[in-house]
DNA sequence: GAGTGGTCTAGACCACTTC
DNA sequence: AAGTGGTCTAGACCACTCT
């Protein structure tokens, strides 16, 4: 996976980015790249293209390849890049400690919804998981998650203390690579405010979406109440379709 | 731009899917398509990559390409991919009418994070606008917006009244293809609620960036306060690289 | 006109899944 | 072993920018 010829030369060249190797902001051109790394001049449009889909570089048609000066001054704005999939992955931030408490588990039966969601038959049942998910001992999202019990049937209360994704990867070799993602907020309810510890005219995000597994199926629908103050999603967005 | 082949062969396929013509929800392999459509295995590999990207299909090495079945049920979801760039644009919906009124427009000197962001010298200018959004005279958004003089030297109140972003594709001629955007969520300030008539328990959706002209240049950096009611940012996320 | 990125082709070979 | 997607190459030709 790390040995593609693309990806190296995405490595290097970020590499070469970061040391200011390129000190007018403008890269070499393709053709000369591809003569000097060896690769076919295909090779260095695969890595272009994508560190331009990362917003790292942009390119100009006639004119040539320049780097994203923003890139320079804050390259630590692309690493939220692609964003938080995984939930405890992505607040692993300033050295907090993450932390997970179990609220509620159990086996139900599918509603109308998630049958829809999840792609289920009617008689299908899924886990109901409910956890607080604390940064050094502090509440800040309450996660309510559900997961058809025919794709993991090994679940186990201890599993769920942990990381269901890496969990996934790690036993199962499964791995949840994509998702669909709805970013909202709304006042606190009573709840928010009790398990958070917000006060009635703060408010909780909410995202809520789907994750699916790298083969396209649905594994989970999941509901998340974010402590406003934890909110933060970046995103880097490109109209281009390629 | 339209009439280019993996753009034609996106479009065929979309169309294909949608009228359900593989109803076993597995595309053909590459070879034949290639084959059918007359073009290069590459070019369909292209079609089949933004497409996957796009959460459409899926494709799974060794076993074929399949249709995620969330596009058949729930296209619109699709359609709000790649997400708001331009904000006019992307609150045409249900129909409404969308309205913007000018509640500040001046020249000031750029303070020194606007020089960062905007890679602007320190004795550059930019305008400020500040704009309140409309829906069917509903009061939706407060944005404030720094735009530097030097990129758009003709900008006037009656533009502003208007979007900026088709002003400057239509006459002169930029596209704005690319953003950052942090997206986040607080309590309403004073102001908040009396622009969007918000109560003191309800809060503000927050969105901020930069917007980029497609050859790299920041055009604008702008903050958003958004009637939570109508702060809903879908988005697909895939962590795949390409 | 020279330089640079964009699109497309044809084909070799590899890696994974399925039977 | 056959089928299917992934990576990579080599090269032709086009479109835009610069001067």
């Amino acid at each position: 996976m790390a040995d593609l010829v693309y990806r190296k030369i995405m490595r290097d060249l970020k590499e070469r980015i970061f040391n200011q190797e390129f000190n007018d902001k403008k890269l070499p051109d393709e053709r000369s790249l591809s003569e000097s790394y060896g690769v076919s001049r295909s090779s260095i449009k695969r890595a272009l293209n994508v560190m331009a889909q990362q917003g790292i570089i942009f390119k100009k048609r006639g004119s040539g390849t320049f780097i994203n000066p923003l890139y320079l001054k804050n390259q630590s704005l692309f690493n939220y890049e692609g964003t938080n999939l995984g939930v405890t992955d992505s607040f692993h931030l300033d050295g907090k400690r993450p932390g997970i408490k179990l609220i509620d588990y159990q086996v139900i039966p599918a509603s109308k919804e998630l049958q829809q969601d999840l792609f289920l038959e009617p008689d299908d049942f899924v886990y109901k998981i409910k956890r607080l998910r604390l940064l050094d001992d502090e509440p800040i999202i309450i996660e309510t998650g559900y997961i058809p019990i025919k794709i993991m049937p090994g679940l186990t209360p201890s599993v769920v203390k942990g990381s269901i994704f890496n969990y996934l990867s790690e036993i199962e070799g499964k791995s949840v690579t994509k998702s669909f993602m709805s970013i909202l907020a709304e006042p606190s309810n009573q709840q928010d405010q009790e398990l958070l510890g917000l006060s009635d005219k703060e408010p909780v995000g909410i995202m809520e979406g789907i994750f699916f597994l790298d083969d396209g199926t649905p594994l989970e629908v999941s509901n998340m109440r974010v402590h406003y103050k934890y909110l933060k999603y970046n995103t880097f967005v490109s109209l281009d379709e390629e």
